[in-house]
Parts: structure tokens; sequence; C-alpha cells
DNA sequence: TAATACTTGACTATTTTAGTCGGGTATATA
DNA sequence: TATATACCCGACTAAAATAGTCAAGTATTA
């Protein structure tokens, strides 16, 4: 039960941009460099997140990414889908009637399964992208 | 973030034979084909159960395994503790005074992956074995 | 003594992750 | 208009993790 870099990176990068005024084009350079994330790892995140409407891209020179709404209507579960990171703690398909052994059945332990999506999909779907910036000021 | 089959399997086993009388030893062979799990990986599952003192052995003829508490009393995070399965949201080492990205600081996420790390864990440290056997009666 | 069932460590194929790279296109500014 | 900046996009890859598999045991009971 781990998180990959991934979507790790995705909230970093954004909580980086909502530190700086908002419809000034941000350089992945500068995240880069900042985050320390590699920039070409960047590229390939932002291009998912621009897909999904979440920032928006300015090009050419002081171009870069801005976010396309205010951090506080941004949600977290937003950002992971836009990278394609399901929370999946089911072993079988949800929608198929067969479980995850293969049976027809679901399994004995499926539902504490569901609970678990459940209740972890809660936490992303109640955190807004502000709030990892009220918590105290950051020098980095 | 998914959850593997390591301890999606060792839950599954365990509640598994707490449907059954306990003190009966309950071979592998039997779990293992009620809930179509390969014999060799519920070996290698139940090991480390035994060495965390979830169940005990009877070797022979008649052998198996026993659950050593009633399913009351076992937490789904001692039985994900046994097999190894550690929660990990956070990109860095929790201890260190490094954060993810090698830097003297903790980075600007790390305080949400700490929230959702235990909030995670608050949910397996609330569940008992014995909680997965009230839902509904069940025939696999 | 034969069969059952746990014990242990090592081994492996497959999949996923975490990037990397190359060769673009669009735009601002000097 | 030349040039540098910065996004665009698909393809590629090394390394790690996952999900098993296997072999060669030992203990116990019927
Ligand atoms: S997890 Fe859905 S059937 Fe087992
Ligand atoms: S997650 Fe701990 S410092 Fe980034």
């Amino acid at each position: 039960m781990k998180l990959n870099t991934k979507s790790r990176y995705a909230v970093m990068a954004l909580a980086d941009m909502s530190k700086f005024p908002l419809n000034n084009p941000i350089s992945l350079r500068d995240i880069s460099l900042r985050q320390s994330i590699s920039l070409f790892y960047l590229e390939q995140i932002f291009l998912k997140l621009k897909k999904n409407d979440i920032v928006k891209s300015v090009r050419g020179t002081n171009g870069g990414y801005v976010l396309r709404r205010d951090p506080k209507n941004i949600k977290l579960s937003e950002i992971f889908q836009a990278v394609d990171q399901k929370v999946k703690t089911v072993g079988c398909k949800k929608d198929s009637k067969k479980g995850c052994n293969g049976k027809s059945a679901k399994c004995i332990t499926h539902e504490l399964w569901d609970e678990l999506e459940v209740y972890i999909n809660n936490f992303f779907d109640n955190k807004k992208l502000s709030d990892l910036l009220i918590t105290k000021e950051r020098n980095n």
C-alpha cells in the first residue's frame, strides 16, 4: 500500500505553483529546480494535468503553466484522477459478476476492500490544494 | 495506491479460518482450495503470520494452522504488519532530517502524506478479523 | 511406514515504476 | 527576423517490486 511518485510530484508541483500569483505562468524548469523533480518527468505529468483541465499552458518565452482554478476549488482527487492514479484495493473488477479468484461470487473480503477504497477516496475528495498552504510558512 | 495480493490473501485466509471452530487445525491445502490461492504462496504468507504470533502451527497428519486469538482480538493492522506490508505514502524516511528530495527540509507536501498515512492506518487499526464475518452469510 | 502437512530458503517471470530522450511546435523579445 | 525559451508528444528503458514457484527438507499421526 504505497503512493507512487507521479501523484506525489503532481501534488507537489501544483502546490508549488499555488504559492505564486495565479494567472502568472510558471515554467516547469522553475518547478523542477525548486522542488528537485526531473524536468522531463514533470513534462509528462503536466501533459495529463492539462488534458484534465487542471492547468492551462502558455507557450513561448516567459510561458509556463497556469492553474485553471483557485486552489480552493481543486480537489486532490481530481489531481489523482488526472495522472491515472486510481485507488485500487479490490482484486476484482468492480462491475463484473466474478470475484477476484475467478469464481462466480465475490470473495469473502470483497466488502472490506471496497469499504477501504471508499474510505481512502474520501480523504482525497475532502482535501483541496489550498489545504497544503495554510499549515505554516515554508521556505522551500 | 493499491493493495498487494500478499496482504489481501493473508486477510482472506485468516477470515476463512475464523469461520471454522477455533482450536481446530486447518490445513493450508483446504484454504488453498476454498479460496483459490496458490498453496505455495500461502505457505510463504503463513510463515510470517506464525512468526508474528497470529497463528500457531500443528505439524503432521490432520495438522494445520490455528488462530492464536479470538478473531475479535485480531486487528487487521497486525496482519498487515506481519506480512511486512507497511502503508507508505511519504517519499522520505520519517525519522530523518532530510526530505524526500534529498534536501535538508521536509518537502511542501510531507505533512499531507503523513496525515494520509495516519488516516489509512486508522482504518486497519479499527478493523478486527471478526468484522469480516458479521456482514452476511456467505457460501464460499 | 506411509501419508500428511508444516519449514525454509532460493529462484524466476512478469509487471510496474520512475524516469529518460529525441525531435518536434509555438511565442516573445531583442 | 533570429534566437532562445518553453510547451508538446510518443517512444523507450533500467531498475525495482510483485506474485508466485519450487525443492528438499522435518515432524506427526494413523
Ligand atoms: S476482492 Fe472483489 S471478489 Fe475478491
Ligand atoms: S514526503 Fe517527506 S519530505 Fe517529501
